[in-house]
DNA sequence: TCTGGGGTCCTAGGACCC
DNA sequence: TCTGGGGTCCTAGGACCC
């Protein structure tokens, strides 16, 4: 009995996240910019048929955006995070084995077989994750991860099939797969779309029939997973618990151009707070921090960018030894005489707080390690309690003129006391 | 003037070992 | 003139995803 999954995708999801606390942008043209309100990372269905494309920079669509009346938000991740939090738990009740693959998308997988009724669930499944949260879904159904993808873009671009497609049998999945362009298909970048084209295979239908040889060497054994998955053989398994994270980054673009050392010391020193701040929150402690800065590569004149790792003694979670590593760093690398537009870092080499490794060289007291506990749960509770940053470390500023800020951010509704939408 | 941020995985090549 | 073979580990770079 060949088994299914399910992928629920929540349609243009921050814009949907918008409009559940603000139903005056039902039917208008709305979209949500990035983090430094520089790109449009969210559109709604009435942004997209005026051709805005997704990622795209927003100066280059001043006029087009002033003459429809389009509705710009900063993006709110925060109400986003905790919009998301509620719609997986709704398909966590509907599902035994369910994997949270983003904050807008989950994979639920069925060992049944009978199609028809894996359908109907879909279809209970949509109805009642629009009532409780307020975000329309679009379901895919197919054999394999990569066909369930492809069965929720049919989901999504053909209205007539009410937000839910099944693919099933193989002349159903190569029906869908013969007009589909090969760039579509989930795991085909623009990179690999190119390559392909170029040796003559534009849909995926090419790709599921093409040579396994030759895709090895072409696109090594992720691309060839992916040609297994479009026929029918699920190379991809479930991940019901997420594996341990790699790395912790933190990056921003600045609102104008630095060339300071000062105040790139600021903002790494804050990169590194925010960083180490996520790291407790894991129980992770990091090995080594990488810094990297970089000039803006759409600039004209002199262009520098560096990156450098710098190891700490022990592992650690304290952030002051961390943002001490990240500046010597930044020390080596940078370069007067530069504008920078960037700057960031990544904590890397991370183990369980709870496994700390001793060294053999570098000896640091029980007492010593108690107390930088105790300071960073005091600091992470007060932020917590009181708003983050209400302590700060000083090496990341006080004015930081180099930060840039949204500029079109809707409230906190779900998260913040103060920020409560109101009903009258 | 103005172009995001945070992740994962794979491969090739270099350093090193015996 | 002519300098092995097999292995591991690490890193940088490139590809992908949302």
């Amino acid at each position: 009995m060949p088994s299914f999954f399910l992928l629920v995708d929540c349609n243009n999801f921050y814009v949907s996240c918008e409009r559940v606390f603000n139903p005056s942008l039902e039917g208008k043209p709305v979209m949500v910019l990035s983090n430094n309100d520089g790109c449009v990372v969210a559109r709604s269905n009435e942004v997209k048929a005026l051709g805005i494309p997704m990622g795209a920079p927003v100066f280059k669509y001043r006029s087009l955006i002033e003459r429809h009346g389009i509705q710009v938000f900063s993006s709110n991740y925060t109400l986003y995070g905790d919009m998301s939090r509620r719609v997986m738990a709704v398909l966590s009740r509907f599902a035994p084995d369910m994997e949270i693959y983003s904050i807008d998308e989950a994979f639920l997988s069925f060992r049944s077989g009978d199609l028809r009724k894996l359908e109907h669930l879909a279809r209970r499944i949509r109805r009642t994750v629009w009532k409780w949260t307020g975000i329309p879904v679009s379901i895919g159904i197919g054999q394999t991860k990569t066909l369930a993808k492809v069965a929720n873009r049919v989901a999504k671009s053909s209205p007539e099939y009410g937000g839910v497609f099944a693919l099933g049998d193989t002349s159903g999945v190569d029906a869908c797969l013969k007009p589909l362009p090969v760039g579509k298909v989930w795991g085909i970048g623009r990179r690999h779309e190119k390559t392909l084209r170029c040796h003559g295979i534009y849909t995926a239908y090419q790709l599921k029939t093409a040579p396994d040889s030759w895709i090895r060497r072409h696109l090594s054994v992720t691309g060839l997973r992916t040609a297994w998955e479009l026929r029918g053989i699920s190379c991809i398994p479930l991940e019901e618990v997420p594996s341990p994270k790699k790395g912790i980054a933190c990056s921003r673009t600045f609102e104008r151009w630095v060339e300071a050392r000062e105040e790139l010391r600021e903002a790494v020193s804050l990169y590194t707070t925010r960083a180490a701040e996520k790291l407790r929150g894991s129980r992770l402690l990091a090995a080594c921090v990488q810094v990297y800065l970089t000039t803006s590569p759409y600039q004209e004149g002199p262009r520098y960018a560096n990156a450098l790792t710098c190891h700490l003694p022990v592992p650690t979670d304290y952030t002051p030894s961390l943002i001490a590593a990240a500046c010597r760093g930044l020390d080596r690398i940078f370069k007067p005489g530069y504008r920078y537009k960037k700057a960031g870092i990544l904590l890397m080499g991370l183990t369980r707080a709870g496994r700390r490794q001793a060294s053999l060289f570098y000896h640091q007291s029980r007492e010593d390690l108690a107390r930088q506990g105790r300071l960073m749960r005091a600091v992470d509770g007060i932020n917590a309690r009181y708003g983050r940053e209400t302590l700060r470390f000083a090496s990341s500023g006080i004015v930081r003129e180099w930060q840039s800020r949204p500029s079109h951010r809707s409230p906190r509704y779900t998260t913040c006391w103060s920020e409560l939408p109101r009903v009258r």
